[in-house]
DNA sequence: GTCTATAGGCTGATAGAC
DNA sequence: GTCTATCAGCCTATAGAC
C-alpha cells in the first residue's frame, strides 16, 4: 500500500507549494495580486493544474486566512497563558498588535478586505472547531476573571467590553495600515496610550 | 460672454452627472465594480467621452474621496460647535461612527481601501486649505481644552490621546463593516462603551 | 465633445490531448 | 495529473471620424 501513500503524499506536496507560493504573492503584493497565473508560473506549473489541488482562486485565499487565523491564535498565546487576568489582557493586545503590523497583507486579507468571507470563514471555523472566536475569548475570559475579583465596575458586561477591546486594537491595526503616517503616533505608542486609557481612562476624576 | 459661460455650465453639468452616477455605483456595489463602462452606461454615454472629463478612473475616485471627506467632516460639525469640551469629544465620536455605518462603502474607499491612495489624498488635502486633518484637529482642540481645564491627567499628551481617540472610533467602524455580526454588539453600544472606558477607564481603581 | 472601433492587456476557468 | 489552447469575459485608455 505505499503506492497511494506516495501519492498521496505528492499530491499534498503540491498542494502545500501552491499554498506557500500564494502566500509569497499575496503578502508581498497584495491579495488582489493573487492570480491563478502568477502562483503557477511561481511553482512552474501551469495555471490549469491548480485547479486539480484547489476548487478555485477563492479556496485558495479561505485557506490563506484560516492559517493566518492560526498563526494569529498562535501569536497571542503566550500572552494568553499568563496567570494575572490584567497582564493577559495588555498582552493579548500587544500581541494582536504587533501581529496585525509584523503581517499586514495578512492582516488586510483576513480583517479588512471583503465581508462576506470574513464572515463565512470565522462562521466556518466556529463551527468545525470552536475557534472562530477563540481570539475574542481569550479576551473575555481575561475581563471575566477581573470581574470576578472584584476588580472592574459592579454589573460590568464582559461580553460587551471584550468587544470594545477587540474594536480599539483592530482600530490600531487597520488605521496604520490604512494610512501609516496620519496618525503620527508609532503603532506601539499608540497600543500604550488605548490600553492605559481603556483601563484607567482619560479623565483626572471619574463621573458618579 | 453668455456663450463660453452657457458651455462651462454644461462641462460641469456632465462632471457633475459622472461624479453622481459613481458614487451611485460604488456606494452600492463597492470602490472596485466602479468601472468607466458603468460609469457611462449610467449616464448614457460613451466610455470614451469620461475621459473628456476626467483624467483617469482614479482622479474620479480621488473626487469622491475629496468629496466624502467633506461630508464626513460636515457630519462631525454640529457635534464640533459644543461648548463644553468633554460633550464636544464624546459628540465627534458618536457622530464619527454613525457617519461611517450610514456610509459604509465610501468609509471604506476613504479609510480601509488603498493605503496609498488615502495617503496621497489626505496630504494633498492638508496642503490644499489645511483640511486635511481636520476631523482630527478636532478631536485633539477639545482634549487641549480639557487639558487646560485640569481635567486629564497632569502631563498628558494630547496629540496622541486625539490618535487613539481617532484609533478607537475607526476600530468601531472598520470592524463592523469587515465583519458585521462578529462583535456582537451593535455599533452603537460598542461606541458607548468605548467612549466610557477611553474617559473613565475599565478598572475600578486607577493604579498609581 | 462625442462617438465607434480597437489596442492591448488582464482575469478565472475549462476542453481535450497526452 | 499535467499540459496547451482557448473560451468568454472583463478592464483602462486611445485613435480618428464626425
Amino acid at each position: 500500500m505505499g503506492i497511494a501513500e506516495r501519492r498521496d503524499r505528492e499530491r499534498a506536496g503540491v498542494r502545500a507549494r501552491i499554498l506557500e507560493a500564494s502566500r509569497a504573492i499575496a503578502f508581498t503584493e497584495g491579495a488582489s495580486a493573487l492570480t491563478m497565473r502568477k502562483i503557477a508560473e511561481r511553482i512552474e506549473y501551469s495555471a490549469a493544474s491548480l485547479y486539480q489541488h484547489f476548487e478555485s482562486r477563492e479556496a485558495i485565499v479561505r485557506e490563506l486566512c484560516r492559517d493566518g487565523y492560526a498563526a494569529l491564535l498562535a501569536s497571542v498565546a503566550p500572552a494568553a497563558a499568563a496567570a494575572d487576568p490584567l497582564e493577559r489582557l495588555i498582552g493579548i493586545g500587544r500581541a494582536y498588535v504587533r501581529f496585525g503590523m509584523a503581517n499586514p497583507e495578512l492582516y488586510r486579507l483576513m480583517f479588512m478586505e471583503d465581508a462576506a468571507l470574513t464572515t463565512a470563514l470565522y462562521g466556518a471555523l466556529e463551527e468545525a472547531d470552536g475557534s472562530g472566536r477563540a481570539a475574542l475569548a481569550a479576551l473575555a475570559g481575561a475581563l471575566d476573571e477581573l470581574a470576578a475579583a472584584g476588580r472592574l465596575a459592579p454589573g460590568a458586561n464582559t461580553a460587551r467590553l471584550a468587544d470594545a477591546f477587540w474594536a480599539a486594537v483592530h482600530g490600531i491595526v487597520s488605521l496604520k495600515l490604512a494610512c501609516p503616517h496620519f496618525p503620527e503616533s508609532p503603532a506601539e505608542e499608540l497600543t500604550e496610550t488605548t490600553i492605559t486609557l481603556l483601563l484607567h481612562g482619560a479623565l483626572t476624576r471619574p463621573s458618579p
